[in-house]
DNA sequence: GCCGTTTTCGGCCCGACTGTTTTCAGTCG
């Protein structure tokens, strides 16, 4: 069974938090914090790169010990250390600890005066009165304990970001709704950052009368409960059960905490420990000279960031990894935006599961400036999405042909065609022939073993009608997880094969993730942002998507659907795999 | 445990809020 990045972060995590109960060093403690972090963001494999005898030490935040761990731990399935420490603590403090306030210091006095291993036992200690007796934790401690393990029943710990954007605007809106003394409000956050899932809203206000905004707030209709009211900031969760906090920062000193509050956490270590090495030091309110304790605020994040020397550095790309040093080379790269998008290929109608007509799509598209759109139904093998048989299809390339007359955006006849269960697609050769965009994707039989899933997609790319192969892992964000399968491979054969693949916007997807989609731009495999929409409004829903390719550091020339008409039209009428180098051509002309 | 424009040793981001308190530890971000 391969082992993933994420298994050995999730140890290093574990083996933080067990040394923070042990009461070692916090600088100890923080440094395996790093290595979890970096190990979970990073786009290579260890277990490969352990393979291949490669020195981890080379990442930054792995050293020695950390190497010789990993190691052990791809070569045995053993940490001996992290067995160490949980033989020698008392069981049960981990699970304590993934209750909201508890720390370490109160898991470790509860797992060893009370005897508490599990969080049932936990409430039951709550419910008979016996929590109350350990030190420092009076009533209100407990109520707040009991609530969050309540929570925690109910609800994921995270709330993916396609449900947490839109009820962040919402209160806003009901802010300004409120509250006339308000002047700005920012969103900052994990949500600024567009992670894929967000732990708790943030939101940051310039007021003029920031006590009373605070106690606004606190009184919205949505609110369910105040964790936190004081000065500056004030906590509270709301009825769908999310955590929105909100702070005060002055106008003039908005920059900074925008900036400090955007996080990650991570970043922030990097960012300050960057600065102190230049005799600086950063805080939410502005930059301090160490020297001479002489405080500079900054209206803007730009201007602080370039204080310190740097670039300005997109909160997607705030992960605490190498991105201060990529801000110190000083030329400019602009990330891709929304706005670069000039085509959208993968768009479904009410011919298959879509719900607007072929007409209300093209006419949307249009409307958002696009230059070309592919219309793309569902082949016949997905029978609950009311797939088009061959002879359906057949109609509808006339059909389409006859629309083509009425607009101005180039109309791309497509499908999304499924890839069977053995590599195969879902429509005969002949007919896939005579579509301009194929859109290759699994449907089915997504338990597949990895080896016989990574086979299906090599071979479906390895079909010469296939222009792109759509939300390759299938995932739901929190619902089901991606197939299983040799990503490395994959890309590698999307490069060899000239396969472009899909970032699908769709929030409940975001499919390719970051990391992965990071790594294929790294490859050199051609990116597209598709929103996969079955509606109007799906095509507003391309943010998530481009946000994806943001975090991957894509750059518009990393995506093939900002290329004009007519050189996407030179790119698809070429045979694959030679297409590959009209993308190489893109990609270089559009980087000088 | 990691790391180096001050360093192979001696540093390591910084502040708000709360509870049970009389000056601060714990938790969070």
């Amino acid at each position: 069974m391969a082992i993933s990045n994420l298994q050995i972060a999730n140890i290093f995590t574990d083996m933080a938090a067990l040394l923070e109960i042990k009461g070692e060093s916090v600088f100890k403690v923080r440094a395996y914090q790093r290595a979890a972090n970096t190990i979970e963001n990073l786009e290579d494999s260890l277990e490969g790169l352990v393979r291949a005898k490669s020195d981890l030490k080379q990442i930054s935040g792995i050293g020695k010990a950390i190497n010789d761990k990993i190691y052990e731990y791809i070569e045995t399935a053993h940490i001996s250390a992290y067995e160490r420490l949980l033989e020698e603590l008392p069981e049960g403090v981990l699970t304590l600890m993934t209750v909201p306030y508890i720390g370490p210091k109160t898991a470790y006095l509860v797992a060893t005066q009370l005897g508490v291993k599990s969080l049932e036992e936990l409430e039951a200690a709550i419910l008979d009165n016996r929590l109350l007796t350990i030190d420092g934790i009076g009533d209100r401690t407990c109520q707040i304990i009991h609530r969050s393990l309540l929570e925690m029943r109910v609800k994921d710990q995270r709330t993916p970001i396609g449900e947490a954007l839109p009820i962040a605007h919402s209160i806003i809106d009901q802010l300004e709704t409120v509250c006339d003394d308000i002047v700005s409000l920012h969103i900052a956050g994990s949500l600024r950052r567009w992670e894929e899932t967000i732990g708790d809203i943030d939101i940051i206000a310039v007021c003029r009368d920031p006590k009373n905004l605070l106690k606004v707030f606190t009184e919205l209709e949505c609110v369910s409960e105040i964790l936190v009211l004081g000065d500056k900031k004030s906590s509270v969760i709301i009825d769908s059960g999310i955590q929105v906090d909100l702070r005060i920062a002055d106008t003039a000193a908005l920059g900074a905490m925008v900036q400090y509050f955007t996080g990650s956490q991570q970043h922030n270590i990097r960012l300050r420990d960057y600065a102190k090495a230049k005799g600086l030091s950063v805080n939410e309110y502005g930059i301090t000279e160490v020297s001479t304790g002489i405080q500079e605020t900054f209206a803007d994040e730009t201007a602080l960031y370039n204080r310190l020397g740097l670039r300005y550095i997109p909160p997607e790309l705030r992960l605490g990894l190498d991105e201060v040093e990529w801000a110190q080379d000083p030329i400019e790269c602009e990330l891709i935006t929304e706005a670069d998008l000039l085509g959208d290929l993968h768009v479904h109608t009410d011919w298959s599961d879509g719900n607007d007509s072929t007409e209300v799509m093209i006419e949307t598209a249009s409307d958002l400036g696009y230059e070309y759109i592919a219309i793309t139904d569902h082949s016949a093998g997905l029978g609950v999405a009311s797939g088009l048989s061959v002879d359906r299809l057949r109609d509808r390339l006339l059909d389409i042909r006859k629309l083509q007359d009425k607009f101005s955006i180039k109309i791309f006849i497509g499908s999304e065609v499924d890839i069977r269960a053995d590599g195969t697609l879902d429509y005969p050769d002949d007919l896939l022939d005579e579509l301009d965009i194929v859109v290759a994707s699994v449907h089915s039989a997504m338990g597949q073993h990895s080896d016989v899933m990574t086979q299906r997609l090599i071979s479906a790319m390895n079909h010469q009608a296939v222009t792109i192969v759509g939300h390759l892992t299938t995932r739901i964000i929190g619902q089901r997880p991606p197939v299983q399968c040799d990503m490395e491979r994959i890309l590698e054969e999307a490069k060899r094969t000239g396969t472009a693949l899909e970032i699908n916007s769709s929030p409940e997807r975001l499919d390719l993730k970051d990391i992965h989609a990071r790594l294929a731009r790294q490859m050199g495999v051609p990116l597209v942002v598709n929103t996969d929409s079955h509606d109007k409004l799906g095509f507003l829903q391309r943010k998530y998507g481009i946000a994806v390719a943001r975090r991957a550091g894509c750059l518009t020339n990393h995506v093939v659907n900002t290329m004009s008409l007519d050189r996407f039209t030179s790119y698809i009428s070429c045979p694959k795999p030679d297409r590959d180098a009209i993308f190489v051509s893109y990609a270089m002309a559009r980087n000088n």
